[in-house]
DNA sequence: GTATCCACTGGACAATATGTTCAGCGATAC
DNA sequence: GTATCGCTGAACATATTGTCCAGTGGATAC
């Protein structure tokens, strides 16, 4: 487990240009084409890569706003509350965390007043005892990886 | 402002299969190359599209552990604290809330006893007035968009 | 010290995709 | 009725991909 400086440099690479082939990157990087190949080829079955699917916008989508929702749930209800979830499209992403049964939610929405709506839909169930939302304003800090890259691959020189 | 149902449905067959080309996408969408081509261009400078990057796992980099960090800021030091966590990789993302100088981020770490090293850091500024820290124990729903894509395109029926 | 393994190099090849341009066509707006 | 717009289907040169291969160098095992 983990990356080395030449992993690091790909992953950043791709990061910064996605559209770049393999052919560039290994020109960019001073390396053979199949050294890139290889690599690519090993984080993506590692799984340090994922995937490469298209970073959508929610609010050009139409929703502007988004939301964080702590959940509280009864016990036992976890798994029927999860699945509920799962069926709101407005719910992003979904995490249980410490705390006796309890969630955290992103939520987007089409306007302060949609939200109302979607809160609605996302707590109208049984299982939920209790939710406190909080409303997001600005995002000083949009996700990112680059800096943990660089740090884990051990060269924060690369930073080319 | 928003897609329609064609553009939904590249997003969706993009989002599955990511390396898959324009001419593989015009073929299975029924649809010219030149049209796909055209979509595609239109949907990144639209901005509904950000990019291609790759969907690193921060596990896989030696970071299994997520939290999520409520921040009470002091009045007047959003910008320092901002800056300030800006500079810790370990901070994925940063969101500035509703609630008086609140800001919600999300950590990753080695492990729970690295975490504790984080948060040191996170909190060990001068604008912090308090931390409350959930640790992730669970990702029921990992960060998606295709239901919300679906919904915004209007064809459910293209969960092809 | 020698054998073995492994990753990387640099090259080759056919197959495929890309960027770009073009004329034609149907629907819509005015 | 005419202009505009998006889509089609095609063409072309160019670039990239997937896939081989033999050779080289360093590290490791024994």
């Amino acid at each position: 487990m983990g990356i080395d400086a030449l992993d690091g440099r790909i992953i950043v690479l791709l990061a910064r240009e996605p559209r770049i082939g393999v052919l560039e990157m290994s020109r960019r990087l001073g390396v053979a084409r199949g050294t890139v190949q290889a690599r690519l080829d090993r984080l993506q079955s590692n799984g340090v890569i994922r995937g490469f699917g298209p970073q959508v916008d929610p609010a050009a989508l139409g929703y502007p706003v988004t939301a964080f929702a702590t959940l509280q749930i009864r016990q036992g209800q976890g798994a029927d509350v999860r699945a509920h979830l799962a069926t709101v499209p407005e719910v992003l992403e979904l995490h249980t965390t410490t705390g006796s049964g309890d969630m955290l939610c992103r939520l987007v929405a089409r306007s302060n007043a949609d939200l109302q709506r979607v809160i609605d839909r996302v707590v109208g169930f049984d299982g939920i005892v209790r939710a406190a939302t909080a409303i997001v304003m600005e995002n000083p800090v949009p996700l990112r990886i680059i800096p943990l890259v660089e740090q884990a691959a051990g060269d924060p020189a690369l930073r080319e």
